[in-house]
DNA sequence: AAGCACAAATACCGATTGGTAATTTTTGCC
DNA sequence: GGCAAAAATTACCAATCGGTATTTGTGCTT
C-alpha cells in the first residue's frame, strides 16, 4: 500500500475558486477560469472537488465559515452590544468592496431560484446571520440600550434585508463609505424607534 | 419595393424575450431559450433585434417603460402623496412575485459589473425611480404629512436600497405579503422619523 | 403571369462549454 | 532498487454556445 501522498493544499485552491465564483458568478465562471484561478488542472479539480456544482457548494461553505469567523471576531473586546453589532455589519460591508458584492446575495439571485441545494444552504446562512444579529439586539434590550418595545425579529429583518440591498448596490459600484453611512442610518432608525411595529406574521 | 410583409409582431416577441431574461438571467438565457420564448427563429431574432446583447438592452428598456407606466398609473386618483408612494412601491413589489425578483436588480448583480452599457442604463433607471419617490416625499412634506426635518434624498435612499434587498429575497422565494409588510414598516420608520439623519455626503 | 423584395426556415460555422479517459511523472514504502 | 499508488498532464469527447450564410417560401407591384 505504498503510494505518492497528497501534495496540493486543497484549502488554498478552494479559496481561489471561491474568489473566482465571487467575482464572476456561478454560470459565468468557466472551468477554465477555475483552473486559472486555482492553478490546478481541470482533471485535478474534478479529482479533488467533484464537478463544478460540488465545487461551488464547497466554495459557498467556505465563504460562510469565513464570514462566521469574522462575525465572532468582531465581538472580541467589545462590551457594548450595539457597537458590536455595528462592527459586525461593517465587516460584512467591507467584505463586499471592490465591486464584488456579497457572494451569498449574488448567489441568492443568480442560482438559488434554480437550485434547491444552494437555496437550502443560503437560507441556512441567512438564518444564522439573523440569529447572530438578534442575539445582539436582545442583549442591547437587556442592557437598556434599546427600547423593549422594539420587536427583535422585525428589527433584524429590517437590517438584514437592507444589507442585502446594499450589497447589491455595491456589486454595481457603490462605495464602501456610502454603504456604511446608509447602513448606520438604517441601524439608528431601526434601533431607536419608539413605536411598536405592526405585526407581519404570515 | 414589393416584398413579403412582416408577420410577427416585434412587440410581443420583445415582451416574451424580456420575460425569458427576467426568469433566467442574461447568461443563462440561451438563444434557444429566446427562440422558444418568442416563437421566432434564431435568424429572425438577429434580423429584428441584433445580437443577444442588443436584445437584452431592448428588453431592459421595455421593462423600464413598463414600470414607469405602472408608477404613473399608481398615482391616478390618489390625492395623498404618502398613499401614492405606498401604492407605487407596492406595484413594484407585485411585479417581483413568483420568485422572479426584479429584472433591474437581478441585472444589477449579474451583468452590470461587467457591462458598462447595462450599468449606465440601470443607473439611469434607479435615478429616475429615486426621483419619483423624492417628488412624492417632497410633496408630503409640503402638505405637512411628513416632518420637514426628514432629509428627502436620505429617506429615498433608505427606501430604495431596502426595496433592492426585498427583490433579492423575493427572487429566492420571499412571499409578496411578507415583502409588502416589511416594506410598509420601513416606510413608516423612514417617513415618521423625527430625528435628522447625519449627513452621508461623499 | 412575371419578377422582385423581403421574411421565414434550414443548415451550418468555429469556439467554448462541462466532463473523462488515457498517459506520464513523481513520490514513498518495502 | 523496484514496485505501486497517486498526482500531474495531455488529449479527447459530445453538446451547446452565439452567430451567419443560404435556401425556401410568400405576397406585393407592375
Amino acid at each position: 500500500m505504498a503510494g505518492r501522498p497528497r501534495k496540493a493544499e486543497p484549502d488554498v485552491a478552494l479559496a481561489a475558486a471561491m474568489n473566482a465564483f465571487w467575482a464572476k458568478g456561478y454560470e459565468s465562471t468557466s472551468m477554465s477560469d477555475l483552473t486559472e484561478a486555482t492553478g490546478l488542472h481541470k482533471a485535478s479539480l474534478y479529482q479533488s472537488f467533484g464537478d463544478k456544482h460540488q465545487l461551488f457548494v464547497s466554495a459557498l461553505k467556505l465563504y460562510f465559515a469565513k464570514t462566521a469567523k469574522a462575525q465572532k471576531d468582531s465581538r472580541n473586546g467589545e462590551e457594548n452590544p450595539i457597537e458590536a453589532l455595528k462592527k459586525s455589519v461593517d465587516t460584512t460591508i467591507d467584505q463586499c468592496a471592490e465591486g464584488k458584492g456579497c457572494l451569498a446575495v449574488n448567489s441568492l439571485i443568480e442560482v438559488a431560484p434554480f437550485d434547491d441545494e444552494i437555496d437550502r444552504i443560503l437560507k441556512q446562512f441567512r438564518q444564522r446571520l439573523d440569529k447572530h444579529l438578534a442575539n445582539l439586539v436582545d442583549e442591547a434590550k437587556q442592557k437598556k440600550l434599546v427600547a423593549k418595545s422594539v420587536d427583535t425579529k422585525e428589527a433584524v429583518k429590517l437590517i438584514s434585508v437592507f444589507m442585502h440591498g446594499l450589497t447589491a448596490n455595491m456589486a454595481a459600484g457603490m462605495s464602501v463609505n456610502k454603504a456604511r453611512a446608509l447602513l448606520h442610518d438604517q441601524l439608528d432608525l431601526v434601533l431607536s424607534s419608539r413605536k411598536k411595529f405592526r405585526s407581519t406574521k404570515n
